[in-house]
DNA sequence: CATGAATGAGAGTTCATTCAT
DNA sequence: AATGAATGAACTCTCATTCAT
């Protein structure tokens, strides 16, 4: 079957696609306009008809995907503080596991304090910790979470899973290295899940 | 006072902190050989007249920085779980703290599976990692904690202090942006600590 | 006339010819990409656009030329050995003297034991070597030929013939700096073939 | 044994004995101060004490050695033009084969039409030739030898034994590669000597 | 829309050479 | 005489970006 020509939203697609997964496994820097261009079969000078330039390219990828993570979980929202704590940490488990690319895009942003953050990424950020902040409070007024600190929990949730993710194949070396070593390298995402959601009842002082 | 000259332990002394300081700020690609010459008022074939190249000088900051923080969390112990539990977190903190250019290096260096980590760098980072196992391994023995998953806990913990530090600038300002947020923005070191041993505290259901 | 612009094949040769001529008066090390560039007046990028550096650039080149040579003088062939020796020997000559750039490199070349000598080429060299070597059997077989060391035969002509075209500006200085020392510095290319044609033809004893 | 310190006629000579080496493997471009100072064991500033600089150092090495064989092959002239002949082919041959590094050396100078070759070293140079040029002449005269090019038997004569000796390790490959090929791979020096000396003398039309 | 060719500004690294001790 | 440290200019190669077709 011959290559399909001119079709504009196929082509932005493609590059959007594979810039995100190029950009999660090799970092910003690293990732060439080059590359972008080979893996997702396109002309390079098609990613500046598109795109203004690589940063706004950047820019355009990650808002997608935090908005598309966003949607997600509000999609699922019971109007039950914990429940919502539930959903919140399984469906952003979830969802990392299905693109264990983002995790790293999301570590690598937030690693260089905001120096290269586009606006745009930073409020959908920002959307995505008010979303926990008014689940944690609502909780909190209603009697159900104890002593919160809104910001530390949330690091606590998506810190822990993003490291757990990205950091997946240094533990399994880790553990053939030393057997003693439990570095957890064969937890399931449901696993981790449940762990993180039970251990949070418990910081948060949950009855059960 | 006139600039000193033929010092090399002062020349290598300069490039390492200065580009320890380059490499937090900006990261490994966005920082070149001329930046961290330039900073560190240094000619820039001097780099190489000490070290072999850009990673290998980066290796070595790397390890430089993480060995030091293991020493000093080593030169506290205990011999008392609780206790070298509430040490690890303290010291890991205000360690960070004093060198906020670590967390972002850390930080950075997970986020990509560890495409680019040098040895001597994993090995360190197993080394800490190492030590928290150890703790809370004897806690367990001593039914202080329970339901210990030390990967996890771990990354709770260093986690959650690496991203309020590396975040700091950027939670300011989402503060200033939306003042029904509560990022933490003012949140001290000494408070954060507190915060976190806590919780692991109630998340190992030791009892007070 | 304006420059032309966009020919793809018209840049790949103008760097395909001008390294040639560069990489024969300096030398591989002393050829600068940034020289070449400038002498075939074209962006120094491209040349690496179209040659993947400058070590296959410089592969590229001298296969090129040892080809051509080869097959200018197969393609005279006559299956008699004395004219086949005859073609060899004046063919290689009026080539080297229309290409005075090839000698310089190919005993450049053999100077340093094939340290850098590319796959490709060293097969081209074998592949005339072989040439002669054939011509040289067949007229031992059939008497005309005596006391063939192929090896030595082939220095004897090809070396010859390229020191005469390499030293020619020395032997002209020479010359002048010393009348009574005759460097043959006003043979003709013609006169040079000739000469050796004979003098070879002794040493194998051919019988006129 | 300690290493002797503040010898200065020692550090001079390995100083140009190991450039010597140096030179010789890699040519003039490819060999480094560094690896000189290294190879010699003596401080890369010492290589600019004893001489002006790299290039002049590498006038020296070749003096040196054109010189010393020119010595050779004076010592043990005879006044007799036959005799003569076989001497300087054989002694020349015989010094190249016990300094391999020589050939390479002399090919590389007169590869590149002597634009870098030092006044010095070309005298050397044109003294050899002279002294082959007088031999050929009295033999001339004497009506021993006929028909003599005295510039190009020196080439047919030098150039062989040049190519033969730094050709070595490719004409082992070659043969390895293509056990048809005769690459006269296990030829010994004296073999080689004897058959110039013999063919030398057929081209000159000596009578037995 | 799409493409291959072209560009210019650097990046990392090397090296001959010199200086201070 | 000898040394380690320092320098500056170059060199190879890369890459985001643009142009001509």
């Amino acid at each position: 079957m011959a290559k399909q020509k001119r079709n504009a939203a196929l082509t932005k697609e493609k590059i959007i696609t594979n810039a995100m997964l190029l950009f999660a496994q090799n970092g910003y820097d690293a990732t060439t306009t080059d590359d972008i261009a080979k893996q997702a079969d396109v002309n390079k000078a098609m990613i500046y008809y598109y795109y203004k330039n690589k940063s706004t390219l950047y820019a355009e990828v990650m808002s997608h995907v935090l908005d598309a993570i966003y949607q997600e979980i509000v999609a699922k929202e019971a109007q039950n503080p914990l429940k919502d704590l539930e959903n919140f940490i399984s469906t952003y488990a979830s969802f990392c596991h299905k693109n264990p690319a983002l995790p790293a895009l999301l570590l690598r942003e937030l690693s260089d304090s905001g120096a290269h953050l586009p606006q745009e990424m930073f409020a959908n950020m920002r959307q995505l910790f008010g979303l926990l902040s008014k689940i944690l409070a609502e909780g909190e007024e209603q009697n159900i979470f104890k002593n919160v600190e809104p910001m530390m929990i949330h690091f606590m949730i998506v810190g822990t899973i993003n490291l757990l993710i990205t950091t997946a194949p240094l533990r399994k070396i880790a553990s053939e290295l030393d057997a003693e070593l439990n570095t957890c390298h064969e937890c399931s995402i449901e696993k981790i899940t449940e762990y993180i959601y039970e251990k949070i009842q418990l910081m948060l002082e949950v009855q059960q």
